[in-house]
DNA sequence: AATGAAAAATTTTCCGC
DNA sequence: GCGGAAAATTTTTCATT
């Protein structure tokens, strides 16, 4: 992965409808070349899928909250991961090292729906509490830096 | 915003490169109509952008980490705001309610560069300390459920 | 790997309902 | 707001360097 790359990266971060002879033109290639670059870095999975962003708030997730989770047992193997991916509020989940398991990012419609993905994840095998950390303004949430 | 909207939204969240009268096809619209729901919830802002979802370890961000940032003062202000995306590693901030006044997501290309940016971010106006959670592993990031 | 051009498909516009 | 069709643009393929 070149400079080149990483710019069409960069570009399509911010806009993935932009045409491929802008593209090209923007990283100094034909949009045939553009196309061809971007075609194979879908293959090798560097872009993994496009995909729209929605707006949280317009389609009811008014509330967003990091939760640790600790458990008395080994939470990192496929069954937890399953279990906390049929829980539609939450959004991301990390085994992290520290005091907590597992971190998950919850959007809910309110503090009732939180309330309701709090006791669900309680209900979990082998967690023995929650710490909940709810977010007031969320300043920026913005893709992975590409630094081209 | 109707259930049909939503349908739209989940479909593009899944795939953005669908094809309008495909789209159409499956919530039972013209790809005429489904290209004029998607262009209004564009306008409205409930589709913020169409983006690549890039993959970070391809991009030599390995190492993920979550930092609870203290200050001594109001951090909530856009000042904050401008340094925070200032920092290139910082992917997401939030001012949180609880002991610490903000939370950020960083990726960094591994532990050496993790400690740069924990130490810009230490230099920031107000900052007393921060507590790092560092990620293991990831079992999955998403976007925001649209329970269509 | 990149280019220009042709071919195929899609997006976008527009009119009638 | 939706559907059908024309028009404009883009994506995709291909032969060549």
């Amino acid at each position: 992965m070149d400079i080149v790359d990483r710019l069409l990266l960069a570009r399509l971060q911010v806009d993935a409808t932009t045409p491929y002879a802008t593209l090209g033109e923007e990283v100094g290639l034909s949009g045939a070349a553009a196309h061809e670059r971007v075609r194979k870095l879908r293959e090798r999975g560097v872009i993994r899928r496009t995909t729209v962003d929605v707006d949280p708030g317009a389609v009811g997730k008014a509330v967003l909250a990091f939760v640790m989770i600790e458990a008395n047992t080994w939470m990192g193997g496929p069954e937890t991961n399953a279990a906390l991916r049929a829980l539609p509020w939450v959004e991301e989940a990390h085994i992290v090292a520290g005091g907590a398991s597992v971190l998950v990012k919850v959007r809910a419609a309110g503090t009732a729906e939180l309330q309701d993905a709090l006791r669900e994840i309680f209900d979990l095998d082998g967690v023995t509490g929650t710490q909940t950390i709810v977010v007031l303004e969320t300043f920026f949430e913005r893709p992975v830096a590409v630094d081209a």
